[in-house]
DNA sequence: CGTGTTTGACCGGCGC
DNA sequence: GCGCCGGTCAAACACG
């Protein structure tokens, strides 16, 4: 969440969803039914002028709080900044004094046994020192704090639980629009993927599939997908951990589409040369189009590992805006639970409830 | 044949 | 201590 979000118009708290803007002329009159057909209702003609100066202080006192949950969300985004930049600048100064170690662990592939607990143990020793973190703090949008943390030594004695989940990877979410038919657990966010495994998890009938980046054997990060528990048109990608590389070359051959090697269930491979674009997209859910256009746009960010400007940004930033707003917006599922959530707290709050 | 997926088994953390 | 459960391994398999 960055500051620019909240200057984005199409992504103001002030939700216009679907139906016009709750206008003052326009106020549900029969807020005491909101179950009877809300469309209905937000049509009827006006009729009682008290009603409506009420709903209309109403209005402009959410507007209000909409104002103050926006400068909160500003602090906040401040606050990641110069958060990251300080992670930024961290991680810079590590990795010129090390860089070794990291490329030992799984380079030299751990003993031919399933001795995962040794190899484990390399893993979190490379880890922990934050020598091969990703230089580019762009992925955890999230979780700035993270970063921070990442770099503790997570050596021995003091409160190990304490200091491991300290130590513990980024984790960061995105949500993608996916065909319900089909099965394949599949997000594209340009980077290589290597299944590994998959399982069915307790709170969720939909499998879980376990994905390592392929495209760097070293590399840390590993991401899940799941189809929603709720929503299962919505893929749910768990990320886990920095990539500790640039990212794979683009394929012109899988521009178009996500074929994998094997081809019949494929981890997502890159469709254009990406940054995290995973990173960027973690906040802009649900749609596949979008996705791909963050892909894009990313890349085209970060061309050379630098992001290419100011303006650039801006202009791709507010691209991502109108698509994310674009996205809610013909989400139905979505205006219906805004319109259900608006209309109760309306009704919850009307003088005239009965 | 090389690469990637599938899938059952195993491991370890965690709650009771 | 025990059982549950999520995460991972690795052999078997599929595909180009």
């Amino acid at each position: 969440m960055d500051p620019w979000i909240s200057s984005q118009p199409s992504l103001s708290l002030d939700l216009h969803v679907g139906l016009p803007p709750l206008s003052r002329h326009q106020a549900p009159v029969a807020l005491a039914k909101p179950k009877v057909l809300l469309e209905e209702n937000f049509l009827q003609p006006l009729k009682k002028e008290p009603e409506v100066a009420a709903l209309e202080t109403e209005l402009q006192r959410m507007s209000e709080e909409n104002r103050r949950l926006a400068e909160a969300l500003t602090a906040v985004a401040a606050k990641y900044e110069a958060l990251r930049s300080q992670y930024t600048e961290m991680v810079a100064a590590g990795a010129t004094t090390t860089t070794g170690p990291s490329s030992t662990s799984e380079g030299g592939s751990v003993s031919p046994s399933r001795k995962r607990k040794t190899s484990e143990s390399l893993d979190t020793a490379a880890a922990a020192p934050g020598a091969q973190q990703h230089p580019h703090g762009l992925h955890g949008g999230q979780h700035p704090g993270g970063a921070a943390a990442d770099q503790m030594e997570c050596t021995s004695g003091e409160p190990c639980k304490r200091i491991r989940e300290e130590c513990k990877p980024k984790v960061s979410k995105l949500y993608v629009h996916a065909d319900p038919s089909d099965l394949s657990l599949v997000v594209k966010d340009g980077y290589q993927w290597r299944k590994y495994g998959q399982k069915v998890t307790k709170d969720n009938p939909c499998p879980r599939a376990y994905f390592r980046c392929s495209f760097a054997p070293a590399c840390p990060v590993k991401k899940k997908v799941q189809r929603s528990a709720d929503d299962n048109t919505i893929l749910v990608a768990t990320y886990e951990g920095e990539h500790n590389h640039g990212q794979p070359p683009p394929a012109p051959s899988q521009q178009a589409h996500d074929g994998s090697g094997a081809s019949k269930n494929a981890a997502a491979k890159p469709p254009s040369p990406p940054r995290p674009a995973a990173a960027a997209a973690q906040a802009a859910p649900h749609h596949p189009q979008l996705h791909q256009q963050q892909q894009d746009v990313v890349a085209a960010m970060s061309v050379g590992g630098e992001p290419v400007g100011a303006a650039a940004s801006e202009l791709i930033r507010r691209n991502l805006a109108e698509q994310m707003a674009m996205t809610l917006t013909r989400d139905p599922s979505f205006k219906a639970a805004l319109v259900t959530a608006l209309s109760g707290r309306i009704l919850e709050l009307s003088p005239t409830k009965d």
